[in-house]
DNA sequence: TCTTTAAATGACATTTGTGACAATAAGGAC
DNA sequence: GTCCTTATTGTCACAAATGTCATTTAAAGA
């Protein structure tokens, strides 16, 4: 379990370690402290919902380094093609086939990207991309939908919270394009 | 007994090892010395003594002895009323009601019981099964499958790899005897 | 037995918590 | 605009806790 003195707080959030301190003694961030005289520690997990509640921006080091994307489809040929054009430009690749794998793989895995597709008869998109932006723990992964759906669910999908919707048939330079923006 | 050096739980607790010994040397944390040149040892008991009475949290190497338990069931009476009897009986209970969210917190919680649902529509049961025992980061979580479905396809979740089977309607004392007999 | 790994130790470097006080920013009142 | 008020944040010095490093030795494998 990865966890953050105040001075690296203080370093990431461009501010004072007097000033984390005192977000601790306020409450708004919440921490625990050593035996010997108390120094704080914050896990990692708290300080995402900490960013997360206050609005703020994730620092550059919590970022997420890796540049593995999620492919949730449950059709097997598509799947297979978003991987094989995702990990051609140098992407780290895992696929879910279904709705149980598409969870657990989240969050066993963080993705810093997940590609998502709507048409799934098992899962609700919508419920997937709420619970994303609702979990501190992950709630800064990229969600880029795919669909064949019309311009109205997508639509609803980035009022929901996805970052981008790719419509179905769609070109392959495209996704890659749109994965390295979002990941940019 | 499970024992810990102190290189163990600088790792848990993400300091240096120095510090540990210092935390020993001062008596905040109980220890015992090994003949040889006095390494120390720490028993798992004095080791959440500690983290308890220092507020600190508890390492994710130590949470799957922990009460919480997670129902998966898409009907909502019949959760609420697993859950309802299981918290009475003292444990932490969360609920999905669908394979997505029953994946989520499978790796978010790591419950040290998942009772599982076999009539879902939406969800393989046995992929479900395998999935756990195939991942060394969730493997030891308990599987009590509960379903109204006959025996053959029971025996099956048991050689898929659960732990315990409950067929509906089941009787409430018999599930929190079963729940407190697999994390015992 | 030999080799490899992990732990203890001391000396030293660095970081952190604390208190008091200064500086800054936001918002009203005039 | 200026002058307040107020809350938040920054600065500083010191003591205490924690981290780092090199070295020695036990423990664990083979």
């Amino acid at each position: 379990m990865k966890t953050f003195s105040t001075g690296d707080i203080a370093g990431m959030c461009d501010v004072n370690l007097r000033t984390v301190i005192r977000w601790i003694e306020r409450g708004s961030l919440k921490a625990y402290k050593l035996p010997g005289r108390g120094n704080n520690r914050v896990t990692e997990d708290d300080f995402r919902a900490f960013l997360h509640t206050h609005g703020m921006p994730v620092p550059t080091q919590l970022k997420p380094l890796s540049n593995r994307v999620l492919i949730v489809d449950d059709e097997a040929p598509m799947a297979s093609a978003i991987q094989r054009v995702l990990r051609a430009a140098g992407f780290d690749t895992v696929v879910a086939r279904d709705s149980f794998h598409a969870g657990a793989r989240l969050l066993q895995d963080k993705p810093a990207l997940l590609t998502l597709d709507l048409n799934m008869p098992t899962m609700d998109g919508s419920a997937v991309i709420r619970f994303v932006r609702e979990n501190p723990e992950i709630a800064n992964t990229r969600i880029l939908v795919i669909s064949a759906m019309g311009e109205p669910l997508l639509k609803k999908a980035l009022l929901d919270g996805a970052d981008a919707v790719l419509q179905k048939p769609f070109d392959n330079q495209e996704l890659v394009l749109l994965a390295e923006q979002l990941l940019a």
